[in-house]
DNA sequence: TTGGTTAGCTCCGATTAACGG
DNA sequence: CCCGTTAATCGGAGCTAACCA
């Protein structure tokens, strides 16, 4: 800064006034100013600014698995709109699903100094993460932590009734499910309105086959339903196991949809290509991740930073070509 | 600091020597002073420290599309080893393929602070990039630039001829391509690999059809390449085009791999689960972010700050259904 | 003397207030 | 009204001189 004054021939005090726009300097001057940072290259240091002003303009943001379509959509929409609200995005994964290391990521975080925190997925062993004496504004996309911070998270509830229902509307019997692992956060309310709807239409309730997300637990659960006798619709929790569910299907020689219907849940953006096409509810991940920064940036910069703020992001269905009204015996 | 100090009833200098590890510390003294950090909640104004020492601790990472598989998983090994490296990581996104939006993002990074600069992917336009003025180590995972900067890449030409040999290995007289678009860092290599072997083998050449990446231009190149008749192998520079091209072949009643052998690039982690399952090349993306991370860690604390490093991390072949012999008429 | 510790000072780089030309 | 000077401040790190076993 003071190579800066010096080529410019004014004083820091001028400087500083420029790069934080003050309006008392006079435009020949500015632009002095400003030639001279540009042949410099001159960069602020963010550690002085953030040092004198107590604030670090980043976001810290936890994620489990980045290679899920969901986390990596939601992370895209945040890194978009810190941006906006210029901030930059400190990222920490928590994939060894071991005891606290949430709260390991959460301390790697905040010691790299950020001023809010938003916990995309904690991975399964998330429940020891109520504990955090924070003073930090912190938003989660985690039902199971929705009750504890303020949070902004698809409306499960309403996609899996929607789900259910259609396939009830399109005459089955009964809808069979494949749901995520029972300790996540997601999987629970999935799995939980599918069964209402089922009770609620007076449907038999069968089993729920319990998967990990992943194309291989739904291809397992696909060998063990193909068993079934009269199954003739499948919900499951998200696109990856609905995808091997039905390539198991497809090697017992049950065709989608004409013998069996298939539904997935997420919309991931191979879906609409794959064969036959899924039928799918869609999540708008790149909305949550906005709405996520504007809430922390709201909390961050605003007086409301008790607020316990609960958004619901709806959920479309999107009918395509994996589920069809049940073959008349 | 001051607080710890008099809670621990020693001095800032001692309290100093304990958080960065010093040995000179009496380690019942020490004990007293993590006791009373803990109990405080007290973490290091990271701000301070960086001020102080110069360094930052934290990596920038730039990339285009984070929903992209491959991209996901080279930013999940970068944030796996940097944690190790005791760095953070920060994310800027490059989405809009506007000009110079790259070095916007690159600026804003360097104004977040930061020691060291990981590109990973830089969108289309990334040719301005070369005219950077900087002064901090630079690591890229682009054949576009590495000729400019060190790089950590997947051996492209290596795992392309292995997809094309593999294919005229079983027996095809050619094998037609769907490629990137011509201005990606990927492609070219690719395409020149795959262009080369059927010269080298005395193959004819057919044109190249041009996609984006996405299983919608996979499809639209499947509708194109299904009008030719002598067609019984494709090479499709990912897997989400390979998906569409065999969407599109299946419409259009030709099988996979009866008929045609379909081959991709990446082994994402749906193509094993797809029908029929993809043979394809597999790239080690986690490995490759490793390294990157490996690469800058050097660059930024050892003394060869101007080394141009090049690895390349080999691909492997994964067969699997959607490539056989041709059918012999 | 030695090792553990303390008090006190400077410095990192930018911001900001007070005051003056 | 525009700008310079001066000095204080943010929180921690590094150094020295001194202190007490």
């Amino acid at each position: 800064m003071r190579d800066v004054a010096a080529l410019a021939g004014v004083s820091a005090q001028t400087v500083s006034r420029v790069s934080n726009g003050a309006d008392v300097v006079r435009p020949q001057t500015r632009r002095r100013v400003e030639e001279a940072m540009l042949r410099l290259g001159y960069v602020p240091n963010r550690a002085a600014r953030s040092l004198r002003r107590g604030s670090f303009l980043s976001i810290g943001v936890v994620v489990a698995q980045l290679d899920q379509t969901g986390e990596a959509l939601v992370t895209a929409g945040i890194v978009d709109a810190a941006e906006k609200f210029g901030y930059t995005v400190s990222l920490v994964q928590v994939s060894t699903p071991g005891g606290n290391a949430v709260v390991g990521a959460i301390d790697r975080l905040v010691a790299s100094g950020v001023d809010g925190l938003i916990i995309v997925q904690a991975g399964p062993a998330d429940s020891d993460i109520g504990a955090l004496p924070l003073d930090l504004p912190v938003v989660v996309s985690n039902t199971k932590l929705m009750d504890r911070y303020s949070a902004v998270v698809s409306d499960q509830v309403q996609g899996s009734r929607l789900a259910t229902t259609y396939l009830l509307g399109l005459g089955h019997q009964t809808v069979y499910h494949v749901s995520g692992p029972i300790e996540s956060m997601s999987a629970a309310p999935r799995t939980g309105a599918w069964r209402r709807v089922l009770l609620e239409q007076g449907a038999v309730v069968p089993d729920p086959i319990v998967g990990d997300w992943s194309a291989e637990s739904g291809y397992i659960a696909g060998k063990k339903l193909a068993t079934e006798r009269n199954i003739t619709a499948v919900y499951c929790a998200n696109d990856e196991m609905a995808f091997g569910v039905i390539r198991a299907f497809s090697e017992e020689g049950i065709s989608v949809p004409n013998k069996v219907s298939v539904v997935g849940f997420d919309d991931i953006s191979l879906s609409k290509y794959f064969l036959p096409a899924l039928t799918t509810v869609r999540q708008d991940f790149r909305r949550i991740g906005h709405e996520l920064v504007e809430v922390i940036v709201d909390q961050i910069q605003g007086q409301n930073r008790g607020a316990h703020i609960q958004r619901l992001i709806p959920c479309e269905l999107k009918p395509r070509g994996s589920a069809a009204p049940p073959q008349t015996s």
